[in-house]
DNA sequence: CGCGAGTTTGAGGTCGCTCAACAATGGTGG
DNA sequence: CCACCATTGTTGAGCGACCTCAAACTCGCG
């Protein structure tokens, strides 16, 4: 059953609409594509912008600038995703969208999409659930960055990478490395730390023997110490998440 | 036109569906109505939650316990809100919502407000519009967590309930003071800061002159020193904000 | 080979923390 | 109406996590 575990942490019942709206957002965008390499600005902060993306190899990020120069990541965006799904609703945002690695997206003008999404209600679920899934994360976020430590965020993130990439069968659930296409620096931005200390958290987790990061490959080396690390930070929806003993027929029902 | 302004940072073509939808909702649920005092919980964290609802009066909040004892606020809500409207699609978070304030609320099963949903997209629209409201402010809300120093955070959190309760029509545009029902402990668990320093900021923009807060009440003296203090962590969003010069008029499209 | 982006490490500073004591406040019952 | 208690607020002292600045090192790439 395609894309069943992707969707296995809502409500059962939702799951037929959810695969249908999958299928129908895939066909109905697929003839727009493009590639755009790493490193580009897709979409400006405070600009118009019209489109609705669906990611399908790469990685993506949502940033946001303030005005004295820091940065700060909000959301990564992993292949098989939906984004900027809010064009619908709002013509700007104060972030902008680039891309973390070389990426190929499929875009959709918002007001093709509202219409279809008024008419069908599997692909109007299926938007419905990427931003209630965006906001799932947020929460988890907004948690560890009032209230984790530097070690359990970077721990945290790991596991929760791993997670998705799992999820969205970028990896095998066993797989115990996978690319990651961010500098030390924009860990940081995403994590809420400078540099320099991500680098000494890294170390830590290195001489630790849970994991090593080096040249955009993570690899996680002890998979049950990197959760008891991120223990503090996990929630319920973890719980399918292979760092916290998570396995797929966990994924079900509770 | 009433709650135009509420819905006025939105795509302009959107707002006669979002009022009608307004109206729908609350025509739809006003016959399921309660008190509840402060400081009960209204949603069990990890528990089943079958239902959306909608905020007459007073404060609740959305807060994650983690394992070892801290808190941490994710959402405040104010009145004239809908809030869990994710039980839609979710049937458990591992977050509680509380009372913040003695509250009034009014509730519908969410298989009830989803079939509704599904047949009339002005309410759907408007649901939808909750979402990415929510989403928009978590957003905001990482950054200042990530970037924001202590004394930008507490004054882009009063900057914002104050600019909030103007546009939900609790206070008028040019009141200086508003009810803020929550402890230093609380505004603690919402910026990410212990009980103490709160205590602390709080005593620094006392004694700059810029706010008050005694007894649940919060005085702004002075409106545009708050702005200024809270300006790094300003987004595109807050233009309509009294603190930032924001006027009603103000809030039409760009 | 040399350049530039990214990483690593050290030294020293600061913001916000914890712990602890005490003061104010407000609600309760005598 | 007052005495009491629990909760909240206030302040000090000392500490630690993370920061900034700065310098060297590594690596991929033209």
């Amino acid at each position: 059953m395609p894309n069943a575990e992707r969707f296995a942490l809502h409500r059962p019942e939702l799951l037929p609409a959810l695969q249908r709206g999958e299928r129908k957002i895939i066909s109905l965008m697929s003839s727009d594509r493009r590639s755009i390499p790493a490193g580009r600005t897709l979409v400006e902060g405070d600009a118009d912008h019209p489109f609705v993306y669906r990611l399908v190899q790469g990685w993506t990020g949502r940033v946001r600038t303030l005005p004295d120069g820091p940065n700060q990541y909000i959301l990564v965006f992993l292949p098989g995703g939906l984004f900027a799904v809010k064009s619908m609703f709002v013509n700007r945002h104060p972030d902008a969208i680039v891309t973390l690695s070389d990426t190929v997206v499929e875009q959709i003008d918002h007001r093709k999409l509202r219409d279809i999404c008024d008419q069908d209600p599997d692909v109007s679920m299926r938007c419905a659930w990427q931003i209630v899934e965006e906001e799932r994360r947020l929460h988890g976020w907004i948690v560890s960055l009032g209230r984790g430590s530097a070690e359990e965020r970077l721990a945290m993130l790991i596991a929760q990478l791993h997670g998705r990439l799992v999820v969205s069968g970028t990896i095998a659930r066993d797989a115990r490395e996978f690319f990651l296409p961010m500098t030390q620096s924009q860990l940081g931005d995403y994590l809420g730390l400078s540099a320099v200390h991500i680098n000494r958290v890294l170390k830590a987790i290195r001489d630790n023997g849970i994991a090593t990061f080096r040249n955009q490959r993570m690899v996680v080396h002890d998979l049950d110490a990197l959760g008891r690390v991120a223990d503090p930070l996990r929630d319920f929806y973890e719980r399918t998440n292979p760092a916290f003993g998570g396995d797929a027929s966990n994924s079900r029902e509770a």
